[in-house]
DNA sequence: CGGCGAATTGAGCTGACTCAACCCGAGTGG
DNA sequence: CCACTCGGGTTGAGTCAGCTCAATTCGCCG
C-alpha cells in the first residue's frame, strides 16, 4: 500500500482514529486500497463475509431485494464509515458503489484479530454499530408512517446535513444552501420506499412551493430550511 | 438481589454467559431485579440513558412516534435480550412492556465499566448489536416493499420461529404448530406499519385459505407452513 | 445532429386507510 | 344470575395516496 495512513483523508474520522501509531502500522500491513467504479457491486447478499473496509471517498449503498426483484436501499455509507460484517459467515446485504469509490480493505479474519487486540477500536466500533442501529430504527418509523412528501423532505434534510459536514455550502444559517445529491431519482426512490415518479412529483411540489430550487438535475438548493423541516415532520432545529 | 445468577433462567443465553464466575459475582453486586406490569412504559424516548438490562421473562417493545402521534414499533425484545443504549446520553426509543416483564437492571455507567473490563462480554454485545442491525435492515425491506399479506404472513412465521425456541409446540416438521401471539392486533399493526383492520382482514384471509387456524384470539395454528412461507415471500425452508 | 438514459408529467387504477357498525368474552356490580 | 360496560376483534362501504402505464422532455455524449 503506497499511500501512508498519515496522509489518509479519513485518518481522524474512521475507526483507525482509535489506534496508536504502532497499532496503525500493523493494520497498514494488512490493508489494501481498492477502487470500485460507479455502479459496480462489491459484495452480493448471501455471499461469504470475507472483508471489512473503511470508505475513503465516494458513496456506497447497502441494499436488499425481494425474490421477485423489488429493491430497497437499507443504508448509505459515506467517507470514514465502516463497511463489513464481522462475526458472521455470510453477509445479508448487497454493497454497491453509487459513485466511484475508494476503500481501505482488510481481510475479515485479520480485522477481527485487530479488534480483539485493541479494545479501544472494538469499543469505537460498538458505539458506531449502536448509532447505525438507532439510525436504521429511525428509518423504520419514516418508511412505515411518513407520507411521500414527508419522506422526500426528510431525505433532503438528511442529505443536506451530510453535505454540510463535507463540502463548503452553507452561507448564513437559514439562508439558501446548495449541494449535490449523489443519487439518481430512482435511487432516492429505493431509499424511501417510493417510485421514481412519486419522488419526482414531490420534488417539483417542493419546488413550486418555493421551499427548494432544483438548479440542476443532481443539485438542490434549500431556500427555506424551516419550511422544509416542517414538511419533513421534524421540529424546527 | 435475592435470586442467584446460577438460578437465572437466561444464564446461558444472555450477555452474562460470557462472564466467568468471579466476574459474574461482581456484576451481580450491581444488578437489581425489576418487574414491570403489562402496558407500563419503562423508558421514554429522549430521556437520559440511565440503565442497561437483560430481559428475564416477558416481551418488551421498542417504539417511536411521529410528532402527530403515529406510532411504529421498531423492535421487540424477548427473554435473554439485552436492553439499553450504552455510550449515549439519551435514548432514542420508548421501551414498554407488552406482557408482565422481569428484568435484571444495571446502571448504565456501571455496565459500561463492566464491558470495558471484560473483552469477552464486549465482543458478544458487538456481535448481538450487528445481528440486531441486520434484523432492523431486513425489516426496512419488508416495511417498504412487502404487501400487507406478505407482512402478516412473515410476522407469523417469525413469531412461530421465536415460539419454537421457547415453548413445546412443534410436533412433526410441516405438521400443525400452535402458539400464542404476545401481541394484540393493534400491536401487530404497529409492528408491520399497517392498521388494525388490515391485520385482521389478512389473518382471516389466511384462515379462509386454510393456511392457518385461529383457535383463540391470541393463538395461531400453522396448518400449512410451506404455503405460509410462500405467502410471506420467503423461500421454502 | 442523433441517440440514449434519466427525469418529468399525465391519466387511471388499486391496495390499504378511514369511518362506522357490530360482535364477543371478561370483569363488575346490582 | 343477569345486565352493563369495556377493550379487543371483525366486517363492510367508500375514499385516496401512491402505484402503474404511457407519453414527452431534458441533458449529455459521441
Amino acid at each position: 500500500m503506497t499511500a501512508l495512513c498519515a496522509d489518509c483523508a479519513v485518518r481522524d474520522a474512521a475507526l483507525c482514529s482509535s489506534l496508536a501509531d504502532d497499532q496503525l502500522d500493523r493494520l497498514r500491513q494488512l490493508g489494501r486500497r481498492h477502487r470500485v467504479a460507479r455502479g459496480e457491486t462489491m459484495v452480493w447478499a448471501g455471499s461469504d463475509s470475507l472483508v471489512c473496509a473503511t470508505l475513503l471517498s465516494g458513496v456506497l449503498k447497502l441494499s436488499a431485494t425481494t425474490r421477485d426483484g423489488r429493491e430497497q436501499i437499507v443504508g448509505l455509507h459515506f467517507p470514514s464509515d465502516f463497511i463489513g460484517r464481522p462475526y458472521a459467515g455470510t453477509v445479508a446485504f448487497t454493497v454497491s458503489a453509487l459513485t466511484d469509490v475508494e476503500l481501505c480493505v482488510v481481510p475479515r479474519d485479520r480485522f477481527e484479530a485487530v479488534l480483539a487486540a485493541n479494545g479501544g477500536m472494538e469499543r469505537l466500533l460498538l458505539e458506531r454499530t449502536f448509532a447505525a442501529l438507532d439510525a436504521a430504527r429511525a428509518r423504520l418509523l419514516s418508511l412505515a408512517r411518513n407520507s411521500a412528501s414527508e419522506k422526500v423532505a426528510g431525505f433532503i434534510v438528511s442529505m443536506a446535513e451530510r453535505a454540510r459536514g463535507i463540502s463548503d455550502s452553507c452561507a448564513l444559517p437559514g439562508g439558501p444552501v446548495t449541494f449535490d445529491l449523489p443519487l439518481t431519482r430512482g435511487q432516492i426512490a429505493d431509499v424511501l420506499g417510493l417510485t421514481i415518479e412519486t419522488v419526482s412529483r414531490q420534488l417539483t411540489k417542493l419546488k413550486v412551493a418555493g421551499v427548494i430550487a432544483l438548479p440542476g438535475v443532481r443539485s438542490v438548493t434549500i431556500r427555506d430550511a424551516a419550511a422544509l423541516r416542517a414538511c419533513a415532520g421534524l421540529d424546527p432545529a
